[in-house]
Parts: structure tokens; C-alpha cells; sequence
DNA sequence: GATGAATGAGGCTTCATTCAT
DNA sequence: GATGAATGAAGCCTCATTCAT
């Protein structure tokens, strides 16, 4: 009750390398194959919920090789968080096409960023839900994360200014807060592009963009809202 | 995050009302204390970590009592998103000053929705993480407060584009794609407010405010980003 | 799961006494009444399945009024058992057409208990199933009554056997054995007649009766069966 | 009764495998292992009262490793059932002598049903007793069972017809209440002989097969008891 | 006479984790 | 390198039973 998601499980087990069960195979591939089998057992049950065993049939594996390999339980999450952390920095860091403006670059990343968690649902509900549902250890694992990711838009944005205007001076905290509402909407999107499979990532990447330019748009122009001003936008 | 995993148990029961633990009390009186205690330990532990006993120690109560009242841990914590959703939907709709302007609304809203949520991180922990973390029953309801919102905000960014210019037609996915954005940037930005304590609702509020503000005249001025526009915002 | 019978409560509380709730009763009265539920309630459900919330609540009354009343939930089952023991071997006395032959006696006598268990079948699962099924306190009322129609049963071979003979000496044991034999079969034989609709109490009791004739007449003329014996009953 | 409370635990735990508390054993034997122990504990509480904290002391292993192999307490209870109704009806089969007449048959057969009960008590009270009090899960089993032995009993019944006149013809009700009668005399009498120790298993066949042998041969006869009957058996 | 409020104790079940092979 | 066997600890839930009014 109230747990989970999946009890149909067509999904792959990831066994598609052609293994038998119980062959040899080196370290490294088992155990990616175990935090393959981590990563959706988590993703879909959440932390609490998950247990080893099914990370372990899962996985094709008996249960005291996890511990073999990734020692607790605890450990074997920081290590999906790690994991799938790296992967989707990586992903947008790769998604940027280096040679564009700031702002498209902002849009590729964007792009990359919609596209990757689109294509890998449990990798990203266990960064944006679990991860940061559960206590300290975890959740400082993706706050390195979101602050790499927030510093990174914060760099672009500074080179947007820059290359609009030359160099207004933005308020630091301006410009934080613009991040911060950014990747919130961000996550938000992708959520939305996720259930509603009719939005897809482009179209969430350009609804955002629209979104992150205007407000940058405004910031740079010091034409900031406040309770005096009235209407007409 | 700001909640963490709360080993320190330094918090008060908010055993305020005077009560000597053991004394009899009022059913309802009772079923508010078990549902306040209820909200904070599910709010910091998350929903499977969250023990009973602990939320009817926190209560002051044994946990038989618990069940008696609430009848088991999944309608209890139904009880808590129930309680908690309408709490935060009424202090929106409270907040909102009803002679204002449309944009005067959306800001009164926004600043009473920042304020809730900072007074009641735990509630806010509640509906923001947990609820959506776990499985259908609790899902939903969250859902279906979250529609209300969006809904609500919706209105606001129609008025709000009637005021400006009369009758400019918005596609509907864009006013739906704003009000996801905006609302996702709200709850990151909750959060942003939660952890750095320097940050006031009001604050959060205004960045959020000019966010909504650029984005909603972008789309009315048919001013909208795409690749192939350059730079100069 | 594996429990109890009955989810549908159509059956009547038996608050066909006209009384309303919280009315104030004659202490006899409410007894009985908490008896009667107690009945159905042990009957249907079994010992340990039975919940004094259940009791109370068929009964028509706060739970602390059963404890005042009777105790606790041993009293309150062995109170069950006792008033129904003496029901049945009441029933089966009074059934019992004083003026006839013995056989004829055995006759009505069976008759009669055919009928009450047919008519009181909760009780009969009380006395039958429940009692016996628990530890030494109840059994024990139960094998008194037992014992009481056992001893019964056997006055009316002898005087069967004196009628018939004059007097044949019938070995004791051959009479306990056969009296044995006589009330488990009734005991099927109700149980059958229960379960079986098509199959009347007195049909019931005819089968029963001849067995029992057999039995007998067989005892008296000393042809008993034995390994030696061939065929040709 | 026979069975009890059974406070005072000076009976054998069948450790008699020679092995030490907590040494590695294959699956099939620790299997076995707790299924002794749960027909010792069912048959003796009952099935609600029996816990599996006291099955898995007597079997000498952990909780947990009940629940590993035997899923949960309802299905070792119902595995129980299985278990002892087959091991009864196998038990009765292999006791009957294949060459004899069917009356030599029906001889041997209830000989070795009372030796069998006489023999595993416990077992005999989860049949008889526990399993048919406790709702529909374990009662079907049961009825498998003495269905099955009611159709043994039925065919050799018919058998013994034939033997002894060729084909009289007996009506299906009659042969079907006479074989209940049987089957619950016998039950009636296991109990019996199972309380008093001076009855011996053969003794109790001889009662219940005189009583079968009489009422048979009254079949046939189409000698039967009606009200009109006097006396003179 | 009657009850709403309250609890200590215990039962079923699951899980992360470790041996011994 | 890999696993079948095993468990301590803990969680949800229910129940018989008692106060204080």
C-alpha cells in the first residue's frame, strides 16, 4: 500500500549482455549491473522501501555479493546517487555546443537536461525524490549536484549579461534567486514533460527558455516588479 | 534541506496546551495533537522511516490511542496531507488581497504562500516531498491540491493579460506551461528560503514575482525565445 | 484471514426487545442480552477470534458494562458455555416423552437434540467446536455436560436392554463404548444435517436411531463381530 | 480431551537428529523440522493462539527463517493440514489388507485409523479439531479429506452389500448417513480412547465395527426403526 | 448504572546483514 | 568468486483490560 509503482516487471533486467546466471564476469561489470538494479529498484520504491533482495534478483545476483561489492545499503544508495549525479552533469555538460552564444548554450544544456531525464525516469526520481526525501547523508550527495548545475547556469547567465550589454553589474543575489527559480522550474518541467507524454523535451527545454530569458532579459534591465508598479507588463 | 534527519530532539511537542501528560482529554483535542506530531515526524523522517511510536511519543499519547483515532499509519499520513493541503490552500486564499489588481493579487499570494510554508517547514516537507515520493493513495491528494492551485494561478495570469491589453488570446498550453514553471520555481524557491535563513518569504516572494512578471509579458508581447534568435534579450 | 464467518451482520442483535440505547435495563435483562451476543460472536468467530469491541458493540453496550457484568473474556466464555449446556441438556430432557418404552424415549430424546442444535446452531458451534478446541478451562464444562448425556444415554440402553430381556448383563464398557460411539455420531450427524439443508432433524435423528437400535440389539444377543466372523451381517 | 494447555513442556522437540541448536542444515530437513513443531503447537493451542515465536522455539530456529520457508502463519497451518491428512488417509490405505473381504477390510482399516490418531495426537487435533474450528482456508482441506475417507468407507460398504446378498440395492442417503455416522462414532472414539489409556486402538475398532457391522446388516434387512416399532430389537 | 478515554503486552511480519562453505 | 543458511532488531497493528467521570 502506497509504495511503489511497479508490480508488472517487463521490464529488462538489464541481462541483455548476454550473461548466464552465475558466470564469471569481472568486478566492474557486475557491479554496474547491480547499481543498474539499484538505481530502478530505488527509483520506483524509494529508499525505505526498496529492499536488498530485490536489488539482488534484480540484479542476477546473490545477495551477499552486493554486500561483497557495495558494503550496506546506505552505501550502495550514495553510490547510485554518485552515479547518476556525474551522468547527468555529463550529459548537459556534453549537451552544450561550445561554440554558441550564452544563450544557446543555456538552450542546448536545457535541451540535454530534458532529454536526459526523459530517458532515464529512475535514475532521475531517485536525484530529484528519494535522494533528497531521506536524511543528511543522501541529500548533500545531490545538493553538490544541484550546486554544480547552479553554479554552471550562473556562469551562463553572467556571460549572457556580459554579452549583451557589456558589464552591467548583476546583485549577486539577483542572480541566485534566477537560478534557483530556473532549476526548480526546471525540475517541475520535467516532471510535467514526464506525466503528460504529449509535452516533450524540447518544447519543455523552449518553455523554459522563454521563461529564463525574459527573466533575464528584465534583470538586466532593472525593470523589476514591484508592489507600486502597476499593471501593463 | 534544512529538515535533516533531526537526531536532537530539541524541538518542542508543542505540548503548550498546559496538559500534564496521561491527562484525559477531548477526542478532538487529542486527534490535533496526533496529527501535528504526525505532520513533523513525517515531514523530517519521510513516510516508511517515520515510526508510529515515535509520532505518539511525540503526541504524548501510547499508540494504541494512534490507531483508535486514526485507524492505521496510511490513514493517518492521509490525514496529515489532508489537513496540511487545506491549511496552505486557505492561507493562499486568505493571503490574497481581493481589491487589488490582478499582478497585486498574484504578489499577496505569492508572499502568503511563501510565509506558510516557512512557518510550517515541516507541513511544507510533508506535501512538497513525501507525499509525492510515495505511492498512489497519497500522491493523489497532493495532486489535487496542487491542480487547485495551478488552476488558481491560472485565472490570476489571464486576468492579469486582460487588465494589460484587453483581449490578447494566450495558447493555452503556454498559460499552463507558465503556471508549471512558476509553481515549480515556488517550491524550489521554498525551499531556497528554508535552508539560507537570510532569505525572507517577502524576498522570495518579489524574485519569484519578477519571474512570473517577465515571463507573462514575454507571452503577451508574443516575444518569445528560439534558436534562432541571437542574444541581446 | 481464516477467521470467523460472518461479515454480513444481518442478523438481528436481538435488540427486538424494543429497548433503546443507553436505556436503563434490569441487570438480568442486559446479562442476558450480552450473553446472546456472546454466543453468536464465540460461535462465528471462535475463542481468540472474538473481540469483546464485537461483544460489546452486538450487545448493544459499552465494553466496560460486559467487564462489570462478567468479568472477563474466560468468565464471559465460560458463562456462554454453561447456559448453553444446561439449554441443550434442558432441551433434550424435556424432549424426552416420559410415558413411552425406552426405545421410544431414545427416540424423542434424539429428536430433541437434533431440533436445538438445529435452531441454535451458534450455540452448538460454541459447545461443539469453540469449547473444545481451547485449553483446559472450558473443555471441562463441556465434558460435564457430556458426560451428563452420555449417562444418560446409557440409563436408557439399560433400560432398553431390560425391556427387551429382562435382564441380559451388559458389559460396562460395551455400554460406554456404545454411548460414545452414539453421541459422536450425533455430533456428525448434526453437523451434517447443518451443512445440508435437504437433511431434516428428523431424519437426522432416524438415521441415528436405527444405528443405534443396531448397536443395541446386536450387544443383547451377543453377536458382535469379530475378525473370525464372515461376511453375512 | 486428551490435548490440554499443555503448560508443562517435558515433551520431546524431536531434536533427535543429533543436532546441535543453530547448526547449517538443508532445506528439507529444517522444513520438516518446523512442521513438527508447528502440528505439536497447533494442535495443542489452537490455531489462533498458537505463536510463531513458540513453533519456531520448538523447531530450534529463528523466526525469520519460518517465515523464509514457510511464508506466513496461514500457510504453515494449512501445510500442516496437507501434511497430516495425507500422512492419515496414506496411513489408513496402506493399513487395509488388501486380500479380505470387504467386512476383513473395513476391520483393518479402522484399526489402523485408531492407531495412527493414537499414535500422533497433535496431528489428530489439527485434523479433528483445529483446523475444521477455524474458517474457510483450513476447513476445505479437511473436507478433502473426509470426503475422501467418507467415498473409502462408502465403496466398502457397498462391497460389504454385495458380499453378503448379492445386489440388494441401498439407497444413497442411507449409505452416505451410515458412513457419516461412522466417520463421526470413530472420531467420537479416537477421542475416547485417546483420554482413557486402558482403551486400546483395537478396542475402539471393535466397538466402532460392531456398531458399523449392526447397522449395515439392519440396512440390508431393511430392518429399521420407526416410531411404530416396539421395543424387542 | 453507564461510558469515553486510555494503555501494557503481545502477535505477525519484514529487513539489513552475516556466516560457513 | 559466489551462495545457501540463518538471525537480531524493529515495525505495524490488535486486544483485553482499567480508570475517571
Amino acid at each position: 500500500m502506497g509504495e511503489g509503482e511497479g508490480e508488472g516487471d517487463s521490464d529488462g533486467k538489464a541481462e541483455g549482455e548476454g550473461d548466464v546466471k552465475g558466470r564469471r564476469m569481472p568486478r566492474a561489470v557486475r557491479e554496474r549491473q547491480m547499481l543498474d538494479a539499484a538505481v530502478v529498484t530505488f527509483g520506483r520504491r524509494g529508499y525505505r522501501a526498496a529492499s536488498m533482495d530485490e536489488i539482488a534478483e534484480r540484479a542476477g545476483v546473490s545477495k551477499p555479493l552486493v554486500y561483497l561489492y557495495l558494503n550496506s545499503k546506505e552505501d550502495l544508495f550514495t553510490a547510485c546517487i554518485r552515479r547518476e549525479a556525474q551522468a547527468l552533469v555529463a550529459a548537459v555538460r556534453d549537451g552544450v555546443e561550445p561554440g554558441l552564444t550564452a544563450d544557446g548554450q543555456l538552450w542546448s544544456g536545457l535541451r540535454a537536461f530534458f532529454t536526459h531525464t526523459a530517458e532515464h525516469p529512475d535514475a532521475w526520481s531517485v536525484l530529484h525524490r528519494q535522494a533528497r526525501t531521506h536524511g543528511e547523508p543522501f541529500a548533500r550527495e545531490v545538493s553538490l549536484m544541484r550546486e554544480e548545475i547552479v553554479a554552471f547556469v550562473t556562469t551562463l547567465i553572467h556571460a549572457a549579461a556580459q554579452e549583451a550589454h557589456g558589464a552591467t553589474e548583476l546583485a549577486e543575489r539577483d542572480v541566485t534567486g534566477l537560478a534557483q527559480a530556473l532549476v526548480g522550474a526546471a525540475e517541475s518541467l520535467a516532471g510535467w514533460a514526464n506525466e503528460a507524454d504529449s509535452v516533450t523535451a524540447k518544447e519543455a527545454a523552449a518553455t523554459l527558455m522563454n521563461f529564463a530569458w525574459a527573466g533575464l532579459g528584465n534583470l538586466m534591465r532593472g525593470d523589476r516588479w514591484s508592489p507600486r508598479t502597476r499593471s501593463a507588463p
